[in-house]
RNA sequence: GCCGAUGUAGCUCAGCUGGUAGAGCAGCUGAUUUGUAAUCAGCUGGUCGGCGGUUCGAAUCCGUCCAUCGGCUCCA
């Protein structure tokens, strides 16, 4: 007999070679119907593999990360087999499962396919899923393997063998399929009870782009037809709320071919929408002690060749702009910290003058590849939030939590709830590739994990993240559908401050080297934008959005009343339209609330008479009357509200 | 940059196997004077992404370039 520890801590007995459906059996029937795959000592194995010794055994079902994982990646396997009894002779490559599903990378030699294709393919999934086929593991030999798949003509495979090691490798055979797999796997494909193939897509074999390009076919798997019709339902949520479309129904910004790809073009309400962000970030800096600084667009190639930037990315960025005089060459700003180096060397700086904090709403310009490109997500030229703070060593810990009171600040302004602090330090084992002392990085790591617990923050540690000139912390948000969104970024830096040989002097009256440290709470404009976008589903907080309100007249009568009460609220600070064309209310309520517009202000002779306006609050139909000094005071409050101290 | 798909009016989309373009919304004009998600009528609007080819004839077939979308690779 041998102990099993389940995690209630809860000890039972079983004979030697139990499994973990029999374990599942020995709690309830119902149990061992939903698991997926066990977890035995903290390694993830398959639930019919026999357990031998003593163990601490966790059973995975849907509702565990690992169990989905489990299940989609057994549901790579079935694909596999379902397309190759479909088209005979495809070669594969890999299969596993990923975040939200799973994918095939597979050589469909000249046998054309596409999303037409998926319905016969998910068929004939469904069909061998109905024959609840075993998982069958096997070891085998290198040779045997290299054999198998030789006889196969499957070279991706063989390529994969020549990277394992004999006596480590295993196969999965499940109906007419044999894989070469690390496992674990699903009892048998029964679970499997909805299927989605999702999209087609080329991808480079090994992720070499000198190599073969394989098709790679996306799916999911749901072991109930409801959860694949939620999953359906959030897609089609998440379309809605894309910000290219948003962007371009609410008129913030547009795109050009003239102007040139990757260029967005703020439009009036998406401009103004774009100032606000930044008075809001400008009034929390200053208050913080940052100072702005401004620099010009181009700048000289000496200046990224001191700053090491030249070399690495000099090729694939913009061309440079020559001048007439021979030799001279200006290159398009990719980063405002070189500027705010020189400006840092203007003057002499004394420790008492640190930490020196520059800021700037600076426009860089970068060339991506053409087809990185995405809506605002990914641009060619874009304004950073940025600010770059000079300090001593010791004074990185209180600079890293000012800067996280920033950070803390926008997120409670624009109502982002969920969000994870991703901290990147140095590869323990490969200390040499960094540059700096190791004093400095120890002091610097340190503070910032403090930091981090201090504020009782939600953190993962990522070790060999690091950038080769210091470590740095994420802000990673989690957007109203679970998305997750990279923003916010601080991040130190000892390489800069030596290429431009940055010095204070130190109450020792010796020369020392400041810190760097860049931080873009935002990131940048056009990416939070984009990210407030599908977050708020275009439906931005009150102090922000283009419009708060817009008076709607009945009919042409009440035309005067309706133009004086735009102009008490406009004076009153409250962006206010009015929507005077001859249309009836219906229509202009239902044009106010597609253009989300906050506050409908529906006025006719009872309001003109009682000094008020009726008020319907956008999605939430109509409030009823009340007097206009009333409804600016309450515009005010929850303003105020969102806002928080920084009003 | 690579693979695949797509490109028709300001927007959303029709247009079968080639026979010189159509709807709804938006816009304009007029009627209507309207009470919480679309009043009615008329009108305007397109070198069918660009260029080249096949054909008596091309939105439709072929080539090429450009752009968009989905991925891959990349992201200072």
């Amino acid at each position: 007999m041998i102990n099993i520890t389940l995690p209630d801590n809860s000890v039972r007995q079983f004979p030697e070679g139990v499994t973990g459906l029999d374990i599942a059996k020995s709690i309830s029937e119902g149990l061992a119907r939903n698991v997926l795959s066990i977890e035995v000592n903290n390694v993830v194995c398959d639930a019919t593999r026999p357990i031998y010794t003593d163990a601490k055994v966790k059973l995975l079902t849907w509702n565990d990360a690992e169990g989905k994982a489990t299940m989609w990646h057994s549901s790579a396997h079935l694909m596999a087999e379902a397309i190759e009894a479909l088209y005979p002779g495809v070669k594969f490559g890999i299969g596993p499962d990923i975040e939200n599903g799973f994918y095939y990378d597979i050589d469909f030699g000249d046998q054309p396919i596409s999303s037409d294709d998926f319905g016969k393919i998910e068929k004939k999934i469904l069909e061998l899923a109905r024959g609840k086929q075993n998982f069958v593991r096997k070891d085998v030999s290198k040779s045997e393997a290299i054999n198998y798949f030789t006889s196969k003509g499957d070279e991706y495979k063989i390529e994969l063998l020549e990277g394992l090691d004999d006596g480590s490798i295993t196969f999965y055979e499940s109906g007419k399929f044999t894989d070469l797999c690390r496992g674990p796997h699903i009892p048998d494909t029964g679970f499997i009870k909805a299927v989605k193939l999702l999209n087609i897509a080329g991808a480079y074999w090994r992720g070499d782009e000198k190599r073969k390009q394989l098709t790679r076919v996306y799916g999911v798997t749901f072991p109930k037809q409801k959860e694949l019709d939620d999953y359906l339902v959030f897609l089609e949520e998440a379309k809605k709320r894309d910000h290219r479309k948003l962007g371009k129904e609410l008129e913030l910004f547009a795109f050009s071919q003239k102007v040139g790809l990757g260029l967005p073009l703020w439009l009036p309400r998406g401009a103004a929408l774009r100032e606000r962000l930044e008075m809001f970030l400008k009034k929390v800096q200053k208050k913080a002690g940052y100072e702005q600084v401004m620099c010009p667009h181009i700048g000289n190639v000496e200046l990224y060749k001191t700053s090491g930037h030249y070399q690495k990315y000099g090729e694939s960025s913009f061309r440079p702009i020559s001048t007439p005089v021979e030799g001279e060459e200006f290159f398009l700003k990719p980063m405002n910290c070189p500027h705010h180096c020189e400006i840092y060397k203007v003057k002499p700086r004394s420790y008492r003058d640190l930490p020196v904090r520059l800021a700037e709403f600076g426009t860089v310009y970068r060339y991506e590849q053409s087809g990185e490109l995405h809506g605002l997500t990914r641009v060619r030229g874009f304004t950073q939030d940025d600010a770059h703070i000079f300090c001593t060593p010791e004074q990185v810990k209180d600079e890293f939590k000012g800067v996280m009171d920033i950070v803390m600040l926008i997120f409670k302004a624009l109502d982002f709830k969920d969000f994870i602090v991703q901290i990147s330090l140095r590869d323990p084992d490969n200390r040499e590739k960094y540059i700096g002392s190791d004093e400095n990085w120890e002091k610097a790591e340190r503070a910032i994990r403090e930091v981090a617990i201090e504020r009782n923050l939600n953190t993962v540690i990522e070790l060999g993240e690091a950038a080769f000139y210091g470590p740095k912390m994420d802000f990673l948000v989690k957007d109203a559908l679970g998305r997750k969104w990279q923003l916010g970024t601080i991040q130190v830096d000892y390489n800069l401050p030596e290429r431009f040989e940055l010095e204070y002097i130190g109450s020792d009256n010796q020369k020392h080297r400041p810190v760097m440290i860049h931080r873009a709470p935002f990131g940048s404009m056009e990416r939070f934008v984009a990210v407030l976008l599908e977050h708020t589903a275009g439906k931005f907080p009150l102090w922000l959005t283009p419009d708060q309100a817009i008076v709607l007249p009945i009919s042409e009568k009440y035309q005067d009343y309706a133009n004086k009460v735009l102009n008490v609220l406009n004076n009153a600070e409250i962006r206010t339209l009015i929507d005077d064309r001859n249309e009836k209310a219906g229509k202009k309520i239902r044009d106010a609330e597609l253009m989300k517009i906050p506050f409908m202000l529906v006025v006719g002779e009872r309001e003109e008479l009682d000094g008020t306006v009726s008020v319907r609050k956008q999605g939430h139909g109509d409030l009823g009357p009340q007097k206009i000094e009333d409804f600016i005071r309450f515009v005010q409050e929850e303003i105020k509200n969102e806002l928080g101290e920084i009003h």
